[in-house]
DNA sequence: TTGATAGTGAACCATATGGTTCACTGTAAG
DNA sequence: CTTACAGTGAACCATATGGTTCACTATCAA
């Protein structure tokens, strides 16, 4: 997929703002209107509509008009893609550093031979 | 933790870019200097060194300069804390869907008792 | 019809981001 | 000593971000 990359950018630049965050957690509970979510993290009506635009665009969330209310709710993307590529760090890191414990040991171990050849 | 948030908010940020994303994988393969970062990601000395510093910030990297280059590895971060929001974002938006479905259910059950206390 | 309500879009503002160039320092090596 | 190399910091640039106000449209309700 060549878009998988400026999806991972787009949805990490999502989540990135404490308030989207948040507005994430609050439709997880349930749907909510622009006043809603506007409302509950102290801001204008336009300032809650960028927000909504932006996890919107990363697919996080979906919104429909209905007569003059805009509900939105919790989008089709799951953050499967994110949480793989963090489960995939965690994976590579650790086997680094446990690759540098075995390195350790190994040193430990010379040495305890070397002191050891040494004393006789 | 006070700091919670706005850690979250500036790891986040840090893995919104794909650059960032690359040096972190590279890393995690082996240690690299400014030198060796740039190169691969064809870009100057300065704008590698940001991206190195904000990698740092976030507690993803470590830095340390010895003689005149600089080595950059894994920090201790691990994304825990990044992991740990985004499963529990997907619990909560696979608990809310099933709860969708529950309601789907009940509604085609009732319409289907309605309907046969019609027919009657 | 009139008024209040919900949202929208443009314009604006301050600050941040991702990148560059240029001038500089410190270190390594001939 | 001289030159080359690795990094650093300041200044600059274009664009993005997070927020606002203001003017506007569309809808609901009395």
């Amino acid at each position: 997929m060549v878009h998988y990359q400026a999806r991972l950018d787009t949805t990490f630049a999502a989540l990135s703002d404490v308030t989207r965050r948040g507005v994430l957690e609050q439709l997880a509970g349930s749907d909510a209107s622009i006043t809603d979510l506007a409302q509950r993290f102290r801001m204008t009506l336009t300032g809650m509509k960028k927000h909504v635009g932006v996890l919107e665009r990363a697919g996080l969330v979906t919104t429909e008009k209905v007569g003059r209310v805009r509900t939105c709710k919790l989008g089709p993307r799951r953050l499967e893609e994110e949480a793989a590529w963090i489960e995939r760090h965690r994976q590579l890191w650790s086997a680094r550093f446990d690759a540098l414990d075995e390195i350790v040991e190994d040193l430990k171990r010379k040495e305890k031979a070397n002191a050891r050849s040494k004393r006789r």
